[in-house]
DNA sequence: ATGTTGACCTGTAAGC
DNA sequence: TGCTTACAGGTCAACA
């Protein structure tokens, strides 16, 4: 379900039922997803979360003694719901809020985590991430040099978290496409203008993303439950064999690095 | 160091 | 209608 528009709709969306809630109740249903749920996650019982931040595709959930983070995955998703609403099936993780609301984290291939990271600390999964693209962090100076040596795709290059942060599938096809740049041409192999108009467009198309509420593929939803809309401005992910929107070749469809990849040949280069 | 591959899991859709 | 197979938004560990 997520890369980092679908997190920060999510966030959006938690953010005015979670925020400044005190945690009556952590319950852990599933003690193990990507990693074991460390026991430190009920330091949060008693204690109000004060502020629910967003790094890269981590979401993390201040409070006194230190933050929960959370991680989705491929399939995780999260919802407030009023506390007495039964749990559905792999629903692993909640927290119960002072105002009858409950976040669950539903997650069915628990591909997702439940993190502890103390006040003063740094999560070590935190520890080797590259700039926020939604941020002056990200420039076309750091990818330009990064790249150099590179030989790899550029659409690895730049799903590479410690690249940058939050480009995933979607957002890489669709900002290669953008750029007119193949997604097998080797990371190293692209000039500076190149890399300047590749940062705008990753900018551009994730911004664009999250204002549409994030793209509902099989089951992203909202925490209100509504469907992002995204999906209808995507020109190729998804959408081999039809028409390039810019020229109206068919669009190829090809694995790169293990990931069903899209692109136009003539309009990518 | 860098690049590539397999692994983790379940659900869904397509193919026979 | 069934059964089998391939694939899915992410990331990490183990290799060459």
């Amino acid at each position: 379900m997520p890369e980092l528009p679908e997190v920060e709709v999510s966030r959006l969306g938690i953010t005015p039922h979670v925020e400044k809630q005190r945690v009556q109740a952590v319950r852990v249903w599933y003690p193990t997803l990507r990693w074991p749920i460390p026991d430190d996650v009920y330091l949060l019982e008693q204690q109000p979360i004060t502020a629910i931040h967003r790094r890269a595709k981590y979401l993390l959930l201040e409070s006194t003694f230190g933050a929960l983070i959370l991680h989705l995955g491929m399939s995780g998703k999260l919802r407030v719901v009023p506390t007495e609403t039964p749990r559905v099936k792999h629903d692993h993780f909640e927290l119960e809020l002072e105002n009858g609301l409950s976040l669950r984290l539903n997650d069915a291939r628990r591909f997702g985590a439940v993190l502890w990271q103390p006040t003063g600390e740094l999560h070590p999964q935190l520890q080797q991430l590259g700039p926020e693209p939604l941020t002056d962090a990200l420039t076309a100076d750091h990818l330009y040099h990064l790249s150099r040596g590179k030989t790899g795709p550029v659409k690895n290059f730049i799903m590479d978290n410690a690249v940058v942060v939050g480009v995933g599938n979607i957002y890489a096809n669709e900002a290669l496409f953008a750029t007119g740049i193949d997604p097998r041409r080797a990371a190293g192999n692209i000039s500076q203008a190149r890399y300047a108009r590749l940062t705008d467009a990753i900018k551009d198309v994730l911004a664009r993303a999250i204002e549409q509420g994030g793209t509902t593929l099989r089951d992203f939803t909202r925490a209100d439950g509504q469907p992002g809309y995204f999906r209808l401005e995507l020109a190729v992910y998804g959408r081999g064999g039809l028409p390039c929107p810019t020229c109206g070749r068919e669009i190829a469809e090809q694995r790169i690095g293990q990931r069903n990849s899209f692109f136009c040949t003539r309009c990518q280069r």
